[in-house]
DNA sequence: TATTGACTTAGAGTAAACTTTAAGGATTAA
DNA sequence: TTAATCCTTAAAGTTTACTCTAAGTCAATA
C-alpha cells in the first residue's frame, strides 16, 4: 500500500495530477484507509504505468480515459480495446519513422554548420595569424 | 514566388499561422508585391521545413525564435546554433529511445490482449456449440 | 499532543500554440 | 470589372493538461 505522496514520487506525478486522474476516470477505485487516505496497490501503480505509457506517446487523456473505461466493462469490450492499442501503436510506429527522417535532416544540418564553423574559425585563425 | 495561399497548401500551415509566425520572428523578411501582398521564395519555404523539422520534435516556438536571431546576426554565431542544433539532436536521440521502449511496451500489450481476445472468443463459441 | 499530511469541493490561473473575429480597406487575376 | 484574395491591428477565444488556492475538517505519526 502507498501513499499518495509515495505514488508521486514512483511516478513523477503531482499529488494533485494523481487526484486530478482520479476525478477524470484515468485511474479509478483507489482503495482508501478507515480515515479516507487514498491507499495505492501494485496494480494501481501497474495501471498508471500503461497510463503514463500512453499518455507519454501522444494519446489525449481523453482517449486514456475511453480506455479504461472500456477495461472496466469487462470481457465483451477486449475486441475494441485491442484495435484501440492496435491502432495507437500504428501512430507510435509512423511517429517513429516520422522522427528518424527528421533526425537525419538535422543531423544532415549539425554537420553542414560544424563545417561552416571550422571555416570560419579557421578564416578567423588566418587573419589573426 | 509564391503566395500565402500556396504556402499554407505546401506546408499545412494555415495563413493565419504564417502571419502569426512572421509576427514573432520565426519567418522573418518575407518578400512585399508592390501592392503589399506576401511573395515567399523558395528560401522561405526551405527555412520554414527547417523550422516545421524542429517543431514537431518538440523545440518551443521560443526556442526556434532564438535559433533564427542567432543567424541573422551572422557568422560569429555558428558556434552556438551549432551548439543548439546538437542539443536538439540529443534530445530526439533520448526521445526516440524511449518511444522505442514504450512501444515495446504496447506491443507487449497488443499481443497479451489479442491472445486474452482469442480465448474469449472460444469460449464463447463452445457457449454457443 | 503537536505536527505533518490527507481529505473535500469548487473554481481560478497558467502555458503554449494557435485560431478566430472584427472592421475596413487595398490588390490581383480572370 | 468583379470576385477572390490579401492587408492591417488588436484583442478575445480555444484546447489540453495540468497547477494552485481557499477554507475547513480529519487522520496519522512521533
Amino acid at each position: 500500500m502507498y501513499s499518495i505522496q509515495d505514488v508521486s514520487k514512483k511516478t513523477g506525478l503531482s499529488a494533485h495530477t494523481l487526484r486530478f486522474y482520479e476525478k477524470e476516470g484515468l485511474l479509478t477505485h483507489v482503495e482508501r484507509s478507515p480515515g479516507g487516505f487514498r491507499q495505492y496497490t501494485d496494480e494501481d501503480l501497474e495501471a498508471l504505468g500503461l497510463i503514463c505509457c500512453l499518455k507519454n506517446t501522444g494519446m489525449s487523456l481523453q482517449e486514456i480515459t475511453r480506455f479504461v473505461a472500456l477495461t472496466h466493462e469487462g470481457e465483451q469490450t477486449l475486441k475494441e480495446r485491442v484495435e484501440l492499442l492496435r491502432k495507437h501503436r500504428e501512430n507510435m510506429i509512423a511517429r517513429m519513422a516520422e522522427m528518424q527522417k527528421y533526425l537525419d535532416k538535422v543531423t544532415w544540418k549539425v554537420n553542414f554548420f560544424s563545417e561552416k564553423l571550422r571555416a570560419y574559425e579557421e578564416k578567423k585563425q588566418k587573419g589573426e595569424g
